[in-house]
DNA sequence: CTAGATTAGTTAATAAGTTAACTAAATGCC
DNA sequence: GGCATTTAGTTAACTTATTAACTAATCTAG
């Protein structure tokens, strides 16, 4: 290879499409980060917690242990704990042992939070339209496509918790409830 | 609306794409993350400190303060200083206060630095292969275009740090220059 | 029926990220 | 020249995340 390098050097190391993509998506999910976190601060809520509440909520109809919250959100069992100790602390989840296995503890949001996650809700599609207002419906609909296929490859058993359009139906039944 | 929620309550309240989108995004990422940690931690490293030591990297013919350095990691001044007392301790980077305007300092990366990034870079592709597995090239550049084109319409001024192709070709740069 | 293994959750140590409040250096304007 | 303002970086307090090491409860073989 020549040392001083050549003008062509784009055409002769192009940027991979896997690197290109891998990048992409970071930066995608830093900027939906940055202009979600203060709208989500405003119901004095960090997105994780609002993670946490919508899951919750979702799956409020079966026996919902701190275990089956941690895998349905893909994090670690002791953030879990952590969080759902401040949860509580700020009154929007209940926590009680399983009397018949008592090493377990089922998770409950309280009225306030069933209440405060209507209040998110309202507005939150506003916000989802602005995170995405450089693509149209078409491509967004098209990005979804190829990040889940992307995603879908790596599936473990409990992906389905978190199937997006599973996640949409669940949110609007509870506004449609108010 | 009725009572006995309908059959057909999904074809009235589909998935709005905006927020298939956003969900989509957040989930990649996760995907990502995870696979990629393990990744560097085999080098000792975490995905921010890469990715920190990348951009120095790719900046170090300029005059690179913690605030330029912050500014195209797009992350706040007190966690760069943070990681940088990490990264100095490990003799990984280098401070030194800038003798014209003795507020300012300028960021190195050690001769190690440089030596680990060449490691990595030379195993990077068959990871960043494996992130993606699920797509063909073909789809991987397109979507690394949709949302390169989302993110692009919130760009800052100095979003152009962060353009892909050019880290790319730095990074081949470097191994070219072994 | 008890000893050992498994399971659920917590605690500790560490890293990355935030905002708010601070120090210190440079600039700018009477 | 000296005081006010701006700028660069740090420190503090907090949240989210990790892994490793712990407690306590249940299960399972002998």
């Amino acid at each position: 290879m020549d040392h001083a390098l050549p003008s062509s050097f784009r055409d002769e190391f192009p940027d991979p499409p896997a690197r290109a993509a891998v990048v992409a998506v970071v930066r995608a999910f830093g900027t939906v980060h940055r202009i979600m976190r203060p709208h989500y601060a405003r119901f004095g809520l960090t997105p994780p917690q609002f993670q946490l509440l919508t899951v919750a909520n979702r799956l409020r109809h079966e026996p919902l242990t701190q275990r089956r919250l941690a895998r349905a959100l893909y994090v670690s069992f002791p953030n879990i704990t952590v969080m759902l100790v401040r949860l509580e602390e700020a009154d929007l989840i209940q926590r009680e042992v399983n009397p018949v296995d008592r090493r377990e503890k089922f998770v409950r949001l309280t009225p306030k939070a069933r209440a405060l996650l209507r209040r998110i809700w309202k507005v939150q599609p506003v916000q989802l339209e602005r995170v995405t207002e450089g693509l149209n419906d078409e491509e967004r609909m098209q990005l979804a496509q190829l990040l889940n296929k992307m995603t879908m490859a790596h599936a473990q058993p409990d992906s389905a918790e978190t199937n997006a359009a599973e996640l949409m139906e669940d949110a609007m039944l509870e506004q449609v409830q108010v």
